[in-house]
DNA sequence: GTCTATAAAATGATAGAC
DNA sequence: GTCTATCATTTTATAGAC
């Protein structure tokens, strides 16, 4: 062989890995990829479909890895007989989904920024290669099971979009440096205790309806 | 005069607003504004600083109209003398700011875009024009308002910014489509009642401190 | 204040030699 | 499986004529 096999998709995916990690994500592109491994750009599109496809295999990976940090993050959640153990799960989970997004930010990321590549679509053949969402889904059971610890009910879809939503949105505010300059402070422990004592129990039962104006 | 005027600072905002409105935010740039206004591109410099001058102009459009309207909303909130009388203002407002998001996704988008502009920073020039804020820091006073109306603190940062996290973030997963095929359902009024109920007291009174592992 | 013309720079992706 | 070479496209922004 004149040319001797230097990459391998593995290869790849670790150095976009290593490159948004240390550049942002906006850094990723098939040349920053190549320029890292001493490749050619063209070389690598013998192990990636495509841009998007390297960008599935990164929200993959990034999903994995979150979902593995809050199980141990849950698994080290005290269970005593206390009123407030039910909660104990929710608050561990909580707190290291914000510790994952702060730590990886360009990792966390992906897994969200990646959807929108559904609408991107320039190229129809690389569609196979955004299918795989398997830890993405895993990422949510497990969601839903803590917070229906929480809440009593086995699957409380509202509970969980609603903690998702509080999760996500304070670690997207805070990364755009929209909480000014005094910063956040305790912001996120009490938007965690709101949660934790507000959705106690499903719509259905607990406080009287609340008249609402039409969604 | 040979080339009789056609623009100004407002015509240009104009298109852009039309612009992100029907083909997203990122169609937004300066030839395909000048292509809306049948203009060529380089004329537009002669009424903006910068693309990222004129995207701070429509961020401060953006902060403007959202204000109007969540003022509008609050007013409309009744005042009774129950104890659910307090939950009103919030309740209405948060309703507004999810309406507005949805109904204007782009614009929205541009208030919290904008300040990753800061970063981008390719050109130092245009700094100045990143500067005018007076519009979002006028609806980050008005979110203190009502949401202090509500807990009873006259500055609850803290609170403040635990809706506000819920409210962006739930805007934010719903857009990227990542909620799935069944969507988000309930999730959005069973969050704003959980922090209604839940954001009461200030996190100095009321129930016992809960161990949380360290921030 | 608008125009023509052009600079300067990125990018993703492909064909074909070895 | 990597290489060279190149295409095709897009973008912001400026200089100078009128």
């Amino acid at each position: 062989m004149v040319y001797p096999s230097k990459l391998s998709r593995e290869r790849v995916v670790s150095a976009a890995l290593f490159l948004i990690r240390e550049q942002g994500v906006d850094a990723l592109g098939m040349r920053a990829v190549a320029l890292r491994l001493a490749v050619r750009p063209s070389s690598l599109y013998k192990h990636v479909v495509d841009l998007a496809g390297l960008q599935s295999l990164l929200a993959e990976h990034a999903a994995g890895e979150l979902l593995a940090a809050m199980d141990v993050a849950i698994a080290r959640a005290p269970r005593s007989a206390s009123v407030e153990a039910p909660k104990m799960p929710m608050l561990f989970m909580a707190n290291e989904y914000l510790r994952f997004a702060r730590e990886q930010p360009a990792l966390y990321a992906m897994l969200t920024t990646q959807s929108s590549l559904m609408q991107t679509a320039r190229s129809t053949a690389s569609l196979s290669a955004a299918i795989p969402q398997e830890a993405r889904a895993a990422l949510w059971q497990r969601l839903l099971q803590v917070v229906g610890e929480l809440t009593g009910a086995a699957d409380d879809t509202d509970a969980a979009v609603a903690l998702w939503a509080f999760l996500h949105g304070f670690i997207t505010l805070e990364r755009a440096g929209l909480f000014g300059s005094t910063g956040p402070k305790g912001g996120f422990a009490r938007g965690v205790k709101a949660m934790a004592a507000g959705l106690r129990r499903p719509a259905s039962g607990g406080h009287p309806a609340i008249d609402m104006p039409a969604s």
